[in-house]
DNA sequence: ATTAAATGCTATATAGAGGTATCATTTTAT
DNA sequence: ATAAAATGATACCTCTATATAGCATTTAAT
């Protein structure tokens, strides 16, 4: 019942990109500055860069940085990439057909809790998240 | 950002038992009747025998049957075994040491949805749930 | 007594997430 | 030109959840 860690990885990478835009960072550093193991957080921003989040420069001095205004990143977004959402969709009990004639009573419930955090995850931006960061 | 199998296969399992209640059931009718694979739903039975959800009895006739009474066994208690309720006491963006001043613009309202869920989870027992099953 | 039907126990296999290691390529500083 | 500092790509290792297999033990029916 949580996030898996590469999405945690890249949730806390894009939001401390979001938090130093215009500076070109590249993976020693971001690991210097996150607990994230090197050769994983490579792969990870590989992943972020191949998929629009962040654009890459080569070379020396080369790095990554933000490749869209973070207020234009959602949260669901990048859960979307590293994970998927279908988690959100399924029933509670993880049941593939409901045995129950009409709803559990724990159905409604759950869904309504289901839907606030997914409607917190599509609405809040990386810039939402780091109006107050350090 | 879901339950894991064995949790759902253990719900699955004890949300049954309870609808049969002073029923005798065995392993082999229990994946007659859920799709749980065989050999890891014997594993997972066991596992809540074990744990005092469940009452095992062998030998020819033998079988399962809830332990106690379904009011009194809640959600949580069962996830509590089986993958405990750690990940509901964890930033959501999975951070160890929180990078930000004071919270970021998610984490009071990630932190109701989670409470609101947790308070189901809670209140709510086997024989809450079976209350209107076929 | 014997057999069949059940659980108890335990070893092993599989798949996927997470993590490590290397080499190739690109770019900049000297 | 050369070396250093960076990403690109890829192969492999490890650990855990899930799944499978088989033998040992218990109980009931005959
Ligand atoms: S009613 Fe209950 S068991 Fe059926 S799909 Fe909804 S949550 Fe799952
Ligand atoms: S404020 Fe945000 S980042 Fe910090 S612990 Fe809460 S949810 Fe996590």
């Amino acid at each position: 019942m949580n996030f898996s860690k590469t999405t945690s990885y890249s949730l806390n990478i894009l939001s401390y990109m979001a938090n130093h835009s215009d500076e070109n960072l590249s993976a020693d550093f971001l690991y210097s500055q996150l607990g994230i193991p090197y050769q994983y957080l490579r792969q990870v921003l590989t992943n972020l860069s191949k998929n629009g989040f962040i654009n890459s420069s080569r070379g020396r001095k080369g790095g990554f940085e933000l490749a869209r205004d973070a207020s234009t990143i959602f949260i669901a977004d990048i859960i979307e990439l590293t994970e998927g959402l279908e988690g959100f969709n399924k029933c509670v009990l993880g049941f593939e057909t409901c045995p129950f004639d009409n709803k559990c009573a724990i159905h409604d419930l759950w869904d309504e809790s289901r839907n606030n955090i997914l409607k917190i995850l599509k609405e809040t931006s990386l810039a939402n998240l780091i109006i107050k960061q350090k």
